[in-house]
DNA sequence: GCCGTTAATCTACACCTGTAGACGCAATGT
DNA sequence: ACATTGCGTCTACAGGTGTAGATTAACGGC
């Protein structure tokens, strides 16, 4: 994908349904995303301007579309991710794992999950 | 600190300034901010609208005004993390961190400080 | 063939952000 | 007193974002 195009947070919402649902006319998008109570014409607004950054491709099929996501889930949890580490925690992921350790409530699970990380890393790799 | 305003990019390093160098008369804030190449104006627009914003205070002191953060570097870290969170990974803790186990190089250095965090989160608490 | 329906596009508009020049006032040196 | 310098504020302007009404183009039914 275009490294550099920035997805809003509007439109990220709009890329996780195609992302859920996979390709979609605009009514099934719409459709999906009756919490957000937006108005139809917003929503057309985002995908157009989705299309326009190349985050999502538009297929004309009849009479009219099925957009797609471009941009796949991966690259933008990545992008968000590497943005907050180097923003806020000069790169250094250890930093913020420490930050969620001593200001949020983890779970037994949490931290069994993130033991079970921890030894992946070690011996695996 | 009010939440709800959101503190930008450019303003970010502003504030950074003040966490490092405490209290600073504006010329102090500028020099240091030498590396960012911005003109003179640019900080002292971003030092107003921190204000505004109420991110940081401006203390007449004789002629000028000292500037002091009243956002602490706690606070914006957490909200900034609390935001890719939420928005990113549904709020769990997690499924970030496998993220970044999954897509950065882990330093042998990096692992190590992961699992005495979790040891420490294990017996302590 | 004409008309309503509907999908997509165009236009709009306020607020935020990055970036910075212009302006005004007060202190300072001479 | 006067010009200069320094500091803060006002104004500016393009591009992004949230939000949505208005317009157009094509289809489907009668």
């Amino acid at each position: 994908m275009k490294p550099g195009v920035s997805i809003s947070d509007a439109e990220s919402r709009v890329l996780a349904v195609l992302w859920r649902e996979g390709p979609s006319t605009s009514d099934r998008v719409i459709a999906a995303l009756a919490q957000e109570s937006w108005q139809v014409s917003t929503i057309k607004t985002l995908l157009a301007r989705l299309v326009k950054k190349r985050a999502i491709r538009a297929k004309k099929e009849g009479r009219r579309f099925v957009y797609s996501a471009a941009l796949t889930r991966q690259q933008w949890v990545t992008s968000e991710s590497e943005g907050l580490l180097s923003r806020v925690f000069g790169g250094r992921v250890a930093p913020l794992v420490q930050h969620f350790s001593q200001h949020r409530r983890l779970s037994k699970a949490d931290i069994a999950e993130l033991k079970r990380l921890i030894e992946e890393l070690e011996d695996g790799e």
